[in-house]
DNA sequence: CGGGATCCTGATGGATACTG
DNA sequence: CAGTATCCATCAGGATCCCG
């Protein structure tokens, strides 16, 4: 999402936590993640995940999907009926990534709306120093 | 960081939870959160900051430190001295932040070898279906 | 229905040079 | 020392159209 290196650069482990991030940071996928745990064990269709997803694209729930699939996270499910029918649903790993993930989502619903009053203060003293 | 959105589009509350992932989830962010934590409740210098974390520029480690100001979850202090030396340290908002932030690192280091043997294993299987 | 391919935009963030 | 300004390459991600 921001990391990846302009060069082959000599070294790059980057630390597990950019890498987590560069994954977790993109728009849709937080997003995706909480969705497919709250159905879990059930799974969601593309189209459900769509509706409960306001404003995603088709382009990108896909993309989202095929992320997390690729990472472990989730895991696709055909039927192969006429107009296929597409399921998702949570891994193990998906599930455990749900809870360092829900407890971020309740610190920004908890102190959210602190950082904005900071942003505000902030700005209002936009230049001045003195009076 | 991915969600300033197109237009003036009409309504656009974003989660909390997005809301915070597109601070957070900022190349230098959370690693500027995690060496600023280690060292409360002392300050820590611009300079120490830049040694502390390897591959920042002067530039986007003072971005990253003034986005952290003016959400509120670091201060900063100047000495007026000839040179100038700035200080930095969290705020009581900001040492909050790290814990839901160090249960994901947490994660990370725990996990993000398995989603690498997912991305392995998911690659191989590069195109085929049977075989 | 689900998703692939293309095209296009703006934001991210790196490099570099200058200043108080 | 810390910060700012400029320039520029890259990439996330939205819109659109086509496919099985």
């Amino acid at each position: 999402m921001t990391t990846r290196q302009a060069r082959g650069d000599l070294f790059d482990p980057l630390c597990p936590t950019r890498r987590l991030l560069d994954r977790v940071g993109t728009k849709w996928t937080s997003m995706a993640v909480k969705v497919l745990a709250e159905a879990a064990p059930e799974e969601v269709r593309f189209a459900d995940l769509r509706r409960r997803m306001p404003g995603v694209s088709q382009k990108m729930l896909s993309v989202t999907l095929q992320s997390l699939v690729r990472d472990g996270l989730a895991v696709r499910r055909v039927e192969p009926t006429v107009p296929p029918r597409v399921h998702y649903r949570l891994t193990e790993l998906g599930l455990s990534l749900e809870v360092p993930l829900a407890a971020l989502r309740n610190w920004a619903e908890e102190h959210m709306a602190e950082i904005d009053r900071a942003n505000e203060d902030h700005d209002a003293r936009a230049g001045s120093g003195a009076a």
